[in-house]
DNA sequence: TATGGCTGCCC
DNA sequence: ATTCTGC
DNA sequence: GCAGAATGGGCAGCCATA
């Protein structure tokens, strides 16, 4: 009850410090249990980052659920969940008046979703969580709604979370934030944060980390411009903190090939060895062969790096490599997997740990050299890093990590330190679209939150040349400012031909300029083609 | 037994 | 993934 | 500059149903 008060205040207030001193005075009024139950809720998540349980409850089931609890009519919950396009707001509406609440505290909430895990099938999810939200008062209703859609949309997530347990604990952010990011769960964090232990989070083999992330440029002049900025104010300010520029006259960057397979944090002892996501989830099953070869090295690692599709020499793609995610078999048994499988290496590029020492304070270029220095098992590469000395050179080694059939470029400064989960300005990547596609605009769709009343997602098409037909090659809404959007919904709104509850068709007659990164073969779209990462560019007037 | 919807998780 | 927006 | 929100394609696995 509680729980949901301060969130109902929470997103009252568009204020963020405001959001935290509410969060902190609730987290300093309650217990440990409740505390590290509470604090992952507010992530929007019912389980902590590293649980490796899910809950297998989507869209589907609760609107099936909402709909049996309230016991009202198929049309009646339609006009109602139509209206909001928003599971949390519409299971308020839906349940308002309809329940019979009891008592529900927020360690019942936790019983009830670990009972909803272990539960097989989604016609028993239903039901079970049919049966609760009957006995839930409508607001309790609405908040177990979006913590099982893990979208609070309170204004309010992880970032913040960590500021209101930093201030209700009087804790440095700074040390609530790297135990966060060493834990990977929030609610521990939040209770060594409370008990004035937060420094018993350090970096250990098979604990993993959250990744160092690097922020999008769109162009070398402006990736080069990041790191001249940044060695001006070092060389003006005394004994700048940053570890950016020290003792550099002349910037250097470092340069590596971006490859386009999923992030991948390896931990690897002789005896045993794990591999996480980028999100990290275990992915040690899926990729058995590299598990079972990390075990020959000579040294206690933590790798981070990326693992690809790869087979005689070459490289293959995101597509084949897509082919062995989401895999559930933990077999070893390379002779019963392997011959369907599409082959993997593991690309590193940065080291984390080295028997028994923690390598996130030293210099990349260091554990650069270090990394150099592991004899590597089979299966296993390092990525080659080349030296940049200007926007040109930038440039020239992205047009040849293009010809390798690379995405782009990572660039780096050599003298950053890991800062893991950072967004920083350390680390930045150089990607390009493809090319672009003049497409039109064949069907419109309500959005979702505050998008809710205007038509912000658009299907669009491209003419067969042969049939003179209008074919559906994508989706999209990204790249459009809420000026933009606005504009389309009304002009989407004289323009409509048919409508199919929040989709329409409408007149094509608006033509957009659609970005992308490549074009596959696809089911999903009656052109029988599909964009990667479409993003809108412009609308062509 | 085959197919399709749903979910989670990669990008 | 990409992009925009408010603080 | 950061954090949050809203949105893209596509795969495997699991389950319900045809």
């Amino acid at each position: 009850l509680g729980f949901t008060n301060v969130g109902q205040a929470i997103a009252a207030t568009p204020a963020k410090l405001e959001k935290v001193r509410l969060l902190a005075e609730y987290f300093s009024s309650i217990d440990d249990e409740r505390l590290a139950i509470a604090t992952v809720y507010f992530t929007g998540h019912a389980f902590p980052q590293t649980d490796l349980r899910t809950l297998q409850v989507g869209g589907s089931v609760i609107y099936r659920a909402l709909g049996g609890a309230a016991k009202i009519s198929d049309a009646e919950f339609r006009r109602i969940a139509h209206s909001h396009g928003d599971a949390g707001k519409t299971a308020f509406d839906v349940l308002d008046g309809r329940t019979v609440s009891e008592p529900f505290g927020i360690t019942d909430s936790y019983k009830f979703f670990e009972q909803l895990q272990k539960l097989r099938g989604p016609v028993a999810k239903k039901e079970a969580l049919q049966n609760r939200l009957a006995q839930l008062s409508a607001r309790e209703g609405q908040y177990v709604v979006k913590i099982l859609t893990g979208d609070l949309r309170i204004g309010l997530r992880e970032g913040l979370v960590e500021e209101a347990i930093a201030r209700a604990f009087n804790v440095p952010l700074d040390e609530v934030k790297e135990a966060n990011m060493l834990l990977g769960d929030i609610g521990r964090t939040a209770v060594l944060a409370k008990n004035n232990e937060l420094e018993r989070a350090e970096l250990s083999l098979f604990r993993p980390i959250k990744c160092m992330l690097a922020s999008p440029e769109p162009t070398a002049e402006a990736i080069w411009k990041r790191f001249v900025d940044v060695a001006a104010v070092a060389d003006r300010g005394p004994a700048s903190a940053t570890p950016a520029t020290t003792g550099e006259k002349m910037p250097v960057v470092y340069v590596e090939d971006k490859f386009d397979g999923i992030r991948a944090q390896l931990h690897a002892s002789r005896t045993r060895s794990e591999i996480f996501s980028r999100d990290l989830k275990r992915i040690t099953g899926q990729f058995p062969e590299i598990a079972e070869q990390a075990r020959q090295f000579s040294e206690e690692v933590i790798l981070d790096g990326e693992i690809i599709a790869f087979a005689e020499d070459r490289k293959l793609t995101f597509f084949d490599l897509q082919k062995r995610l989401g895999r559930k078999t933990d077999a070893l048994d390379l002779f019963e997997t392997s011959s369907a499988d599409v082959p993997v290496i593991f690309v590193a590029f940065d080291l984390l740990f080295l028997d028994d020492r923690s390598l996130l304070r030293t210099a990349l270029r260091e554990r650069r050299d270090l990394l150099r220095g592991l004899k590597l098992p089979p299966k296993f590469q390092i990525a080659s890093v080349v030296a940049a000395h200007s926007a040109n050179e930038i440039e020239s080694e992205f047009k040849r990590a293009r010809l390798r059939l690379n995405e782009g470029l990572m660039v780096k400064n050599p003298q950053s330190f890991y800062s893991p989960g950072r967004r920083g300005m350390f680390w930045f990547k150089l990607k390009k679209e493809l090319a672009t596609l003049d497409v039109v605009v064949v069907g419109a769709e309500l959005g979702h939150g505050k998008r809710n009343h205007v038509l912000s997602d658009y299907t669009f098409a491209v003419r067969d040349e042969s049939s003179g037909e209008l074919l559906p090659i994508g989706k999209a809404y990204s790249g459009l400012t809420d000026a933009e959007i606005a504009e389309l919904t009304e002009h989407f709104k004289d323009n409509t031909l048919v409508e199919h509850g929040r989709y329409r068709e409408v007149k094509p007659d608006i033509v957009l300029e659609v970005a992308f990164n490549s074009i596959q073969p696809s089911t999903r779209h009656s052109s029988g083609l599909a964009l990667r990462f479409p993003r809108i560019k412009a609308i062509r007037r």
